[in-house]
DNA sequence: GTGGTCTAGACCACG
DNA sequence: GTGGTCTAGACCACA
């Protein structure tokens, strides 16, 4: 469910709270649902419990998730107000320009690039249910 | 000519890194060219020299760069073959599609963010062929 | 400088920060001022290094105090507007008062309690200063 | 009758323990008289009643009060002699001059803000000889 | 020297 | 079982 990229400048614990952050946007994680325990999760992306644990609470310090003690972590209600796509990608695609236009290329390859990124990456989880 | 972001978890030395390889893709530098001085680098993007000195002991150690003692660093030759576009901009393309389909968006709605970004986006700085 | 009582429930990492709240609410310690290197401080306290990190990463959180890498942590501007001497006693009077009320005594004898435990206790420190 | 605060190093079962202390200290509750059962306070503090349990057995240890076996708990006789309201106030007094210290405020704000709070805390519960 | 990230592993509080 | 706090100690980034 979680992927993780082991490379300098990239700390764990920002992918995680990223990608559950980008899931909240999507929808595909939805006010109440729970996510995977601290052990779980640790377990499952081979990290120590601690970095999932720092993870979660800076989610949890942006209210978008809440924890219940001895019960686990939570999507906050109105957590998808503060996560929102369209906003989480515009910081992105901008960086993604910046450089395309620093390696300088045309809109049209840039474009390209993304179209030919779009078809060898596989289907979507769940997330696919957003028209 | 340089920009940098300060925030966790992007080490200034790669991002200075990058920046090079990019300008050297895009042939914005082109072998021989000499890179700002250590000192003056470091001045103007506020930084210590060691960050500098340190990017650019890295880009060395992957020949794209050739220091000369007493002279400053120049761009190494055959830099450009090492240095391709095409594939630095496709990791970054795969990235953002990744995102782009955890946050549950489409194709099209990820190219019309790249589009708008492009739009939004100020003219390069002397990266040459774009438009 | 730093007091810890180390009870059971009362974790160490929020001490710290409270008292640096109410440094930084008496004046005591100003926008711009360094706060003790986190080793330092670890050292004075006999705890360990992460535990002040903690407590130094949520005061930044709440724009308290910012880091400068490598430099160290300082007092941020406008921290004293956040930091509010009143505010932050009346929750401790508060629950004073309610134990008090618990414990069956008057207010005559709660506050005969105050002033007796002003008495017993040391000068303050240069939070004196406030009049 | 009870009340809890959920929050960040405040354990619940230290809670109950010393409201339950106070109350013997006040005279509220005297030696013989019958504590809620545990399955009771549990439900009425909307917690899982191994805390609450807990909490009663440290009590126990205390000789605070007494489990009598398929009867209840009961405060022990010779309980107000160890839950003494000055002592116990004392100490919470010492911590709150402390901090008022430590926020730069004078004695007559300190007491002006226990007044304060006197005032706008409600009545008592049953505890007895205040008026 | 400074702060930042991560690991391994202990012990506590809660359900 | 859940999350929370703390320790000891490693390695990285920056001045």
């Amino acid at each position: 469910m979680f992927e993780l990229k082991r490379d300098r400048g990239n700390p764990v614990y920002l992918q995680i709270q990223a990608q559950i952050e980008r899931r909240i946007a999507s929808g595909a994680l939805c006010a109440g649902d729970v996510l995977p325990s601290v052990r779980t999760l640790a377990k499952q992306l081979r990290v120590n419990p601690n970095t999932v644990v720092r993870a979660y609470r800076e989610l949890e310090f942006r209210d978008l998730v809440e924890t219940r003690h001895g019960e686990g972590t939570f999507v906050a209600a109105g957590a998808e107000k503060q996560a929102q796509p369209r906003a989480l990608l515009a910081e992105r695609a901008r960086e993604f320009v910046h450089e395309a236009k620093e390696l300088g290329l045309t809109k049209e390859q840039a474009l390209a690039a993304v179209k030919s990124a779009w078809r060898s990456s596989g289907k979507p989880g769940k997330s696919g249910q957003v028209a």
